[in-house]
DNA sequence: GTGAAAGCGCTAACAC
DNA sequence: GTGTTAGCGCTTTCAC
């Protein structure tokens, strides 16, 4: 029998017992799973799940599983996480980090031990990597000069937590628009808290209790920006006419709330898919440079910032 | 130095050089990797993605991780991710099918190998394991007898794919709950299709097209009710008064919607969190016979079923 | 109890 | 090329 023939014989004699290689041995002596980590807040919202999507998109394209790890946003949870992260069943690890870090030590440790880590949208800018997110600064800009365009003249923020490096973005955004069109800027009205719907219904309410009322609202994102839609029309105030508001993010119930809500678009999947395919990169050949990528985000205006 | 001294000085070697134990030669010795499959159709809708919630939350305390594979509902790439799937780095398996399958062997051949594997949501009847579900035979009739209480007679149903088991069964809850209350079938009144907002938008259309126009509509899931109130009020139709329309999930987004939209409450949380449970308790004792369980499903009334 | 050795299933290095 | 063997890092068995 020839070479050829036999080895097509062995072939099909395996596939004929269902022969399964085991990926721990292979693991074992490759030092590598074909296995990335992804650590996020959590996937119950438009942005990460669909990030997550376009991850397991590309991953899935190179043969490569996606073990989910989620922090509840909280820090300390996060910190958990990687101290006992398997490490040895990871060949590289995709980030978003949690509001309020208390360090980035265990991150560096990471890296550190040569695990190849790409940072998306909440990135940790102490850690040298890659990363990739939106450009959230260009974007808030842009959502502000709208407002102003439509003729909003008090412009109000409700923010997210300060520390993390997208929502100073966001507001530097909002301030270097309101400078560049002459605009004074009010410190009363931004309000910083967190990123829930809740949190949005809450901040328009202190907005609407300072003695000068703003008369539109940008939001760091639309769950924000659903609130405050929420509690302005408790207090029948109209949304367009009285007060105008935009968000940011996209999310598809910003095209069903009713009036529609103006916004930034953020462009999750590919976020994702880009993450993924630096990391791959990255695990494929260890020594290339860390990359910087931000991705653009067009405005998408709809009913929520007009004034008739 | 005593034997107990001896094991603390180890130990505190052990951290100092931060030794971390090897998952793969670990997995490889003790055939258990600590890590278990979820495979399903998508995250980005309400439901699953907290399912997910649910799951990582029970499996994070008992150390273990997921791997996370999406169908994208589509049944040829549920065949492919099986026959591809890491069998030796996996503990057990959470499933939820896809649309239209072709069959069940793909499943059945890793039952028979030994793999722990359990069904929630979505099932697959053909295979003996456990499953978890919510009620959806009673959720569907609780729903239709509500539309009735409020005072709709010609009471129609946008279904979902007709090969899914969930969907059959809240089709035959709809059934019943007319039956019980004597009111005529009319098949008309019935279509199948898909389970995003757009499906739901059309199947509304054409039922605004038959002779005899309902006066209330019940949905597979909110995402179509959304569909159908979307074509609605592009047609002028008032929700309630003129047409009532219940869903059934209880995505936030029916909250926030306006009118605010009736439906029938999924404990989709709880649902991870049991299908998790089962699938641990199974791949601790393998012998145990397969559960079912099923989750009660809250009428949640709004404004959408409200005739004036 | 304690310590040595075999073996999990695969890959890579080595000798032929 | 082709076939053999050592070794990946851990667990478990077995002898002491």
């Amino acid at each position: 029998m020839s070479a050829r023939k036999q080895k097509d014989k062995v072939l099909e004699v395996a596939t004929q017992i269902k022969y399964k290689p085991n990926f721990n041995a292979r693991a074992l002596a490759k030092r590598s799973t074909h296995n990335i980590g992804v650590i996020l807040p959590y996937i119950t919202n438009y942005y990460f799940s669909n990030v997550i999507t376009g991850v397991q998109e590309v991953a899935n394209n190179k043969d490569f599983n996606i073990t989910l790890f989620l922090t509840n946003d909280s820090a300390e949870k996060e910190v958990t996480i990687i101290k006992n992260l398997p490490v040895s069943s990871l060949d590289g690890l995709l980030v978003s980090v949690s509001s309020n870090p208390a360090s980035s030590s265990h991150f560096q440790e990471l890296v550190d031990d040569g695990l190849p880590i790409v940072f998306f949208d909440r990135v940790d800018n102490n850690i040298k990597t890659s990363k990739v997110m939106q450009d959230d600064y260009n974007g808030a800009f842009t959502a502000v000069e709208h407002l102003i365009k439509m003729g909003y003249k008090r412009i109000a923020h409700i923010a997210g937590p300060k520390e993390l490096e997208f929502t100073q973005k966001r507001l530097q955004g909002y301030k270097d628009a309101l400078k560049k069109n002459k605009i004074g800027l009010n410190e009363q009205w931004i309000v910083y808290s967190g990123f829930s719907q809740e949190s949005g219904e809450k901040d328009t309410y202190q907005l609407l209790k300072s003695r000068q009322k703003p008369d539109a609202i940008f939001a760091v994102n639309d769950r924000k920006a659903v609130g405050a839609m929420i509690a302005l029309k408790k207090k029948n105030i109209r949304v367009g006419p009285d007060i105008g508001v935009i968000g940011f993010t996209n999310d598809p119930i910003s095209m069903i709330i009713s009036p529609t809500l103006s916004t930034v678009a953020e462009p999750a999947i590919e976020i994702g898919k880009i993450a993924c395919e630096l990391l791959l990169k990255q695990i494929k050949k260890k020594t290339i440079p860390p990359e910087e990528i931000t991705l653009h985000c067009p405005l998408i205006v709809r009913e929520s910032t007009q004034r008739k």
